[in-house]
DNA sequence: TGATGGATAACGATATATCGTAACATATCA
DNA sequence: TGATATGTTACGATATATCGTTATCCATCA
């Protein structure tokens, strides 16, 4: 359901600092080896869902360490492994206050928060968005404009409460 | 947003039937050279962003078009390009009634439809997640328990609507 | 000091490819 | 003839990588 014809979510902002990439990354490898797509789907797990860092980030990132010395990469059955190195190591305790810093706003950005009744709502939102999706191609024109004026509705009412302050 | 915290549209049930999506691909690749990317893109043109074909079975299905001399590739700047050959072609036009079926069902799939404002209401669903998906990382409780009922509620409405029949 | 320009890294789009899963057609068996 | 097994291909997940865009920081200038 995301494509060009339903442009995805739009941040606008980053999360991530400049520069902040490549500790959260090599602090991640620290605890495992890992492909790159590992690391996306790592940090991914940390933010529940809600922000998934970009492999156009996460890649460039990988190379720069390695280039640098704090990371190796091994290939096996095509795919690569990227491993942390004694230098990568030592980098990462001289760093240590960077790294908490990152973390507490890590922290911070995502609340103490029960993500379950989140996950519960956006998947209803979603499940009915896929409804939509599948009946879409050859729904009655009677029926459509009920639905679209109920889906005008309910997103005006939903907005107008999270608009309120 | 789509990520395995929030399972993927599912279909369980398949567009094509086996074996049609290599006369898709051909009959795509008789009016334009295209990358794999390319074609997956213009399928998904075809169906208005209702349905992308899966890479998973698009690129296997050019290797095989190509094993079998009905297509060419050739690359540049580390990018396939796919090109029909004249047995392809030629494969084409004998297999022309085959085609003219599957266009038929494609078209079928599709009603004849004001597509506009499927995109419109689907983009109101979708704006409304994508608010949500922003400040869900930090939104007061009470708040929030507003707006799940209100999802909830809209969610029930609309589903009502389209189990009528 | 505020405005402007440039640099850079995170984000998003483009592009590739293979493996695991499931749908579904066909063959086989009782 | 209906039930079961098998094979195959579309779908979905995993995995990679680069280019174009944009946000944002820092340097420079007036």
């Amino acid at each position: 359901m995301f494509n060009r014809h339903f442009p995805p979510f739009e941040r606008h902002s980053r999360l991530f600092e400049k520069g902040d990439l490549k500790y959260v990354i090599l602090n991640l490898l620290k605890d495992k080896p890992s492909h790159g797509y590992e690391i996306i789907r790592a940090m991914e797990d940390t933010f529940h869902g809600f922000y998934t860092p970009s492999a156009g980030s996460v890649y460039p990132t990988l190379q720069m360490l390695d280039d640098m010395g704090y990371v190796s990469s091994s290939e096996r059955d095509g795919k690569k492994i990227y491993t942390i190195t004694e230098e990568g190591k030592k980098f990462l305790k001289d760093q240590k206050d960077v790294i908490e810093k990152i973390k507490g706003q890590m922290k911070d950005w995502w609340g103490p928060r029960d993500h379950e009744e989140f996950h519960e709502s956006i998947r209803e939102l979603r499940n009915l968005g896929r409804l939509i999706h599948q009946k879409a191609h050859n729904m009655a024109p009677e029926k459509w404009k009920d639905i679209r004026e109920a889906i005008s509705r309910s997103c005006r009412e939903i907005e107008d409460i999270m608009g309120k302050e």
